[in-house]
DNA sequence: CTGTTAGCGCTTTCAA
DNA sequence: TTGAAAGCGCTAACAG
């Protein structure tokens, strides 16, 4: 078991002090004859040395850690996330922690203690929005950036999905397509912001047409729940054509599966789409409609301004929460001929 | 901008030295009066004091983080992985990174390199075995597990699949079922073990029944391989009844969408199998044979490895490479009548 | 039962 | 152009 090269041995090694050994190590090159410099370059990498990371954080409160904290992190949406910030942080020098907290306030909570011990330098989340309070003490002194899903917090920023427009789109896309109704399949909508806004959009667009609402609630944990679901397309059977439109990809799985069996006819008596876009919508006859959400950008996004709000010079910005936009996927499965 | 609380604060507020606090905070309570206890206790929660763990890890160089790299975050069998690791960690007091590499080597290098930096006290990794020199200078003061391939390194212990077994199980039951021939679709076979084994089980099993092998590599870079995959079943239509077997669920991906389009007659004049078991199996008719793996007990091996080899007490393992059993799932594209 | 003290590996004044 | 020395927040002998 060998021990860790320190910057003392280097520094002994090269014939110089410590200190001039970490000038070296932080590029203060200024005044630094060429041949310490040298001289210490060849001990480092004879040496095989690496600072390091904790000690060096020690000293600034600094550890060089952002962490992203995300309900799950099998959904897609949080992959690609995951992967856009890491896409910004590494090159900026900067570890990411990726944590989980499947959506419960208690785990979250642990999770958020446990990484402020840690000193993370930054903090993006995917939250329910059960420990504000928490955020908020944190806020205080390490920039926080909520992603997906947004409330207010001082000092706190978002950045979300066009969740309300993307689906009065989708609902008015299915409305025009000739579909006379429109169910409109969603979990517990409560204080998550993205729940909401996507049943507002539903609403606004089927009132805008004329059509009544009509909201099927589910809950992935019972899954008997869903055959609500189905029951209640049965039932209404004489209405058709009409459309399934479900709140995420999560609920349009279970309900899909459930929906081929029973020998439904899409797209002509029943048109299906989804909020998110799984991996799956081009395996599926007919390839199923679908609203992309733009991960990609959103990750970026809440990567610079962790990077923005970590720079000393930070001011408070104008926009608190940032909304982009996501694209409707045209697939068959809402083509009714 | 508040300042972090320290253990000095709590010490002055509570009115005893900091070595106390930090005896309380190790719950070594043995000699302590219960009147200090409880003083102490108080002061922490009011000022809501939390250990800085880059301060208690700098003593030992201990930092209480397990890192997990693997290829790609996306992949299902990487996030089943990374969980199941949390799921062991967490409660023991380790806290996880999770690194990707995109089967890059240089990529690999550099986190490794900064993941020694940052001192972690474990490493899970799956490699394409690029960086096994770099991997055996870690090994000798760092736990090291391998996942999902191996690779002969001194100190460095692996867990995979029963890839060989489970690769002749699945095309037996092919030929067993009627299916004359089977085409393996693969990747470059190369240095990953995996890729190696399940073509190895492929062939044994072939070659046990008599069957000539029928091997179609394909590259997920170049979209064009997998329209050869598909010409060459075209070709061989007399044949038929043949079966497709893909080495991986993304293969399966690949070729599954160029497949429904050309109408082939599954599982009738077609049949079809993956490795893996992708999240679409139940959402498409016939439903996909696959072959699940032991995910689960592989990232909880992994971890109670580390877990393992952190002890003081260590002593080399008999084991150095476990073999975990995978799951053979039956579909109906497989069941010929 | 409790405190003093010497580090852990590094950064950063300050002085030479 | 360089180095000595004082910490960063915590742990762990060692001494009372």
């Amino acid at each position: 078991v060998r021990k860790r090269v320190t910057i003392q041995e280097v520094a002994r090694e090269a014939g110089t002090s410590i200190t001039t050994v970490s000038r070296y190590l932080n590029g203060r090159y200024e005044n630094m004859s060429q041949e310490t410099k040298e001289k210490i370059k060849k001990i480092i990498e004879m040496l095989d040395y690496q600072p390091n990371t904790l000690a060096q954080g020690l000293k600034g409160n600094r550890s060089r850690i952002v962490a992203a904290v995300v309900v799950n992190i099998g959904y897609p949406y949080c992959v690609s996330l995951i992967r856009a910030i890491q896409d910004v942080l590494t090159p900026a020098g900067y570890s990411l922690a990726v944590c989980e907290t499947g959506g419960d306030a208690e785990r979250e909570l642990r999770v958020l203690q446990s990484l402020q011990a840690q000193q993370v330098d930054g903090l993006i989340l995917q939250t329910n929005g059960d420990n504000n309070e928490e955020l908020h003490k944190i806020a205080s002194r390490t920039p926080v950036v909520l992603v997906d899903r947004t409330f207010s917090i001082p000092r706190v920023a978002s950045v979300v999905t066009d969740n309300e427009v993307a689906s009065n789109t989708l609902t008015t896309h299915l409305l025009q397509q000739g579909y006379k109704n429109v169910m409109y399949v969603t979990e517990e909508v409560g204080q998550i912001s993205t729940r909401d806004q996507r049943l507002n959009g539903y609403i606004a667009a089927c009132c805008a047409r004329g059509v009544e609402p009509w909201i099927c609630w589910v809950n992935r944990a019972h899954p008997d729940t869903f055959s609500h679901a189905i029951d209640a397309l049965e039932t209404k059977k004489d209405a058709r054509p009409y459309a399934v439109y479900t709140a995420n990809g999560l609920l349009m799985k279970e309900i899909y599966e459930a929906l081929i069996d029973e020998g439904m006819h899409i797209p002509n008596l029943l048109g299906i789409a989804t909020f998110d876009e799984p991996d799956w919508v081009n395996l599926i006859r007919p390839t199923l409609t679908c609203i992309r959400q733009p991960t990609q950008e959103t990750g970026e996004w809440a990567a610079n301004e962790i990077l923005r709000r970590m720079a000393v010079d930070f001011v408070p910005p104008v926009v608190e929460v940032q909304v982009l936009k996501s694209t409707l996927v045209y697939g068959d499965s809402t083509r009714l001929s």
